[in-house]
Order: C-alpha cells, then sequence, then structure tokens
DNA sequence: GCTAGACATTGACGCAGCGTCAACCGCAAG
DNA sequence: CTTGCGGTTGACGCTGCGTCAATGTCTAGC
C-alpha cells in the first residue's frame, strides 16, 4: 500500500527531487517518515499528488494550487483568475510577435541600426506635417538634412538632451513654482538655446516661441513630453514670460 | 556630454539598480568611472543601452543581446530564432487556456473533483465502447458501477496499482529475458490476478487472457500503457504462455 | 559478517533579471 | 554640524526545481 519516494517518481512522472520539494514548502506530505527519514506516500498522498500535478500542467503557481488543495480558495475561482492570466499573457506574446517582425522587416529593408526613436525626443519624421504647415516645406528639408547627417553617436546625444529638457520641465513644473521664477525662467532660456540648435526652424523669434508654447498645450504628442496638459501649459506660461522680457 | 547613473536612469526609465547589473554583466559599461567609482556614461555609451532596451523590449535575453551587440551574431538570425520560440510559448499558452476552460467546465459540471485519469491507469470511461462491443453492456454496467463505488483514495490506490503494473512489464520487457522466462511469468500471474478485481470482465478465463494480450498489441492506447507495440507484444506472448500452464 | 550497490537522506549552489535592503562615503545647503 | 541626496559595493530574495556532494540505510551476494 505504501510507496517509497522513487516508486511514486516513477508512477507520477516527476523527479524524486520534486517530490521532497514539494515535502519542504509543505505541498504534498509523506504520509509517514520512517527510520533514517524515509518518505513513505499511501493512496492519499498520491491523491493529493495527482491533483497537484494536474493544476501544475495548468500552468498554476505551486502557492495557488497549495491554496486551493487546503480549501482556503474555490478551485474554479483560482482557474479562472488563472485564466485571466493566461489570456494576458497571450496578448503580450501577440504584441511581441509583431514587434519583432516589424523589427525583421526594417532590418531586411536595410533601415538603420536601431537607433532611432527610442528616447522621448525629437523624433523628426512624426512631425513632418506640423512643421512643414506652419514653416513650409524648404523648413523641414533643411531640419530633415541636419538630422540624417549626424552620426548615431550626436543623434543619441541630441536625443538626450532633449529628454532631460523635459524631464527638467516636468520636475520644475510638479515643484509648485511659479512660470516666472527664476528657476522656470532658467529653463526657458535653455529651451530657447535649445531651439536655436534646429536648422530650418525661425529660431529665436518672439511669436515662434510663443507659438510653440500654445502648440505644446494643443497637442497631446507634444504635452506628453512635458508631463501632459499641465505641464505643457507650465512650459507654456514660462516660455511666454520668457519671450517677453528678452526676446 | 557626460551623465550620471540617475540621469541616464530618468532619461531612458530604467532603475539605476539595471544600469549597474548591465555594468557587471558587461553589457553596458559607462565610459568612465570616476573618483568614488562613480559611473559616468556619454553618447555612446547611451546609443548601446538605447539598442539594449530595444531588443530587451522584444523579449531577447541579456545574452542573446549582448551577443548581438558584440558582432557575434546576426541580429536578423537571432530576431527569427527568438520569433520562432515566441510561437512556440503562444501554442504552448493556447493549449493551456483550452485545458484550463475545460477543466473550469468539467468542474462546474459538478464532475468529480478531478482526480481522475492521471495515471496512465485503467480510465474507464475511456474503453466503454471497447467493453461494451466486447462483453456486452451488463459487464460494462458492472465494472462502471464497481469504478463509482470507490473513493478517491481507492480508485488512487487501483490506479497505482495498474500503473505499477505497466511499469513493471516495460521494465521487464526492457530487460532482454524471453516471454516464458521465470520473471515474466510471475508478472502474467500478477496480470492475471488484477484482471480478476475488476467485476463484469470474465476474469480467469484463458482465451479472455489470451485474447487481451492480442488487444494490447492492436490497440495504441492499451500498448502505450506498456512502452508501446513492442512492449504489448511481449506481454502478449507472457500471458499466452502462462494461459497455456495455468488456465 | 563483510562489502558492493542501489536508493535514501540533508544541504547548498545555480538559473534570469533585477528589487530591495544594508552599510557606508561624499558633497552641498541650512 | 547636521541633514539629505545620490553615489558605491555586497548580499539576499523570488520560481521551481536540476544538479552535485557528502553521507546513511537496506538488500543481496560472497
Amino acid at each position: 500500500m505504501e510507496r517509497t519516494i522513487q516508486e511514486v517518481a516513477r508512477l507520477t512522472g516527476v523527479t524524486s527531487r520534486t517530490l521532497r520539494h514539494y515535502d519542504d514548502i509543505g505541498l504534498v506530505r509523506p504520509s509517514r517518515v520512517g527510520a533514517g527519514g524515509i518518505r513513505h506516500y499511501d493512496a492519499d498522498a498520491l491523491v493529493r499528488l495527482q491533483r497537484v500535478l494536474l493544476l501544475r500542467e495548468l500552468g498554476l503557481g505551486l502557492p495557488a494550487i497549495a491554496a486551493v488543495l487546503d480549501g482556503q480558495t474555490d478551485d474554479v475561482h483560482a482557474l479562472l483568475a488563472h485564466r485571466e492570466w493566461l489570456r494576458q499573457e497571450q496578448t503580450r506574446l501577440e504584441r511581441q510577435i509583431a514587434s519583432v517582425e516589424s523589427t525583421i522587416e526594417a532590418l531586411e529593408g536595410g533601415e538603420e541600426p536601431m537607433a532611432e526613436d527610442m528616447f522621448d525626443g525629437f523624433d523628426h519624421t512624426r512631425y513632418r506635417e506640423e512643421v512643414e504647415t506652419r514653416w513650409g516645406k524648404d523648413a523641414y528639408a533643411r531640419s530633415d538634412a541636419w538630422w540624417r547627417g549626424m552620426s548615431d553617436t550626436e543623434r543619441a546625444e541630441w536625443q538626450a538632451r532633449t529628454a532631460q529638457l523635459g524631464a527638467d520641465w516636468q520636475a520644475t513644473a510638479a515643484s509648485g513654482i511659479a512660470p516666472d521664477a527664476g528657476e522656470a525662467q532658467e529653463l526657458a532660456r535653455r529651451h530657447v538655446e535649445w531651439l536655436a540648435g534646429i536648422p530650418g526652424t525661425p529660431g529665436v523669434v518672439k511669436e515662434y516661441v510663443t507659438g510653440l508654447g500654445e502648440m505644446y498645450v494643443a497637442d497631446p504628442r507634444f504635452a506628453a513630453n512635458y508631463g501632459g496638459p499641465e505641464g505643457a501649459a507650465f512650459v507654456r506660461d514660462a516660455l511666454r514670460v520668457y519671450a517677453e522680457a528678452h526676446l
């Protein structure tokens, strides 16, 4: 009636190591421990093990299995929750596969060694329409040439600067100070300086800077760089104050 | 131009702990380590980190990413292999979800607390047709009543005995001895004894035992219990010899 | 009665990828 | 001088066991 650990292992297809592990964590205890610590399993222990293995095949974690077996959780309930988790994993995988495939296509198409558009910085092509309608095709072309002319390293540097500027704006807006305070105005100065570094834009013209501030608020794509609409509003106000005073 | 670990962390969205980990394993090293072991990252390091993060989002493991970045692996090749792995994961998940759902249905339908059919043992309902056509509806009904009348514990015990018998047959067949050797004949005796424990079957009748042997060979569902067709053939031969001599 | 061998036991490390203390140091502000 | 922020190097924890390693026990054969 009783079986040793090795016999149980053969019967159920698990290793003896697994059975010892289950004993350690209290999931399936042997029915009796004889001389020398030898584990013996009776039919009841086998029933329990059998239920464990069934739930394990379904992908449940050992703690969840323990909860079900000890009656702390309703089995149907546990399985429903588990199914939900499995489904989320599945959609995650789907998205990942799609990403991998589009990346493969891009690489096979000879695209840039995927260094672009990782930071939230100035992603050029995304704003093509915006630039062309506001400042003309010529402006976009110059800007585009400038962008493509840079090396990966230079682009990374530029993007990092852009991201840092955005991060600083967010931190400042969140600190609660006024848009016309010194710190915010210093940021506005950096912002204008940064703008001047982009060829093909009007540069340090007063109405351009204030207009840009409005765009940050109106366009969620830009607003996201500054912590959403509120952050963008802070940037707009600070830029307006700065432009009035210095441009 | 250079940034501290915390700045890089904010820029890229990873934690400084992760950056230190990447340094430890040599995946992304800081461009310079200043006084007090302070890490500094320049634009080149950012480019590398950026590529790491892109590949990580696709689900690649860090060693695989390192291989790609160090030019030891073609990136397209690595991604193709990775896609294959992702697809396998996906089908595995699909199957698991299907299993979970059928289990949920079974539980909601008030089925037995899923103790059945885990071992390779005698799974009753699977062989209903087989039993009814060979030995009549009455035989199946008696057998069925006997099976349902048992407790989980008893059923587990029975299944374990059945599985053990199958395992012993496989081991004996694999050992290379002849079907009429003593050890095989002892197993045959146990087999007949085991058969006698199933109500509704003809029992220890000579032609029943030999016919059963043939069925084991012919039906892959049974053969699987004895190690496939070869193992089943060994069982059949041993049973025939035993039946001729003792029944 | 001894020994070999098969199987048992209890540690303990390793795996992936960091999160999370812990303990300590350095620098700037109040 | 203290406080606080940010930097450093360990080292453990998590999931579910696989995989030694060192040692004990039971059975079989001489």
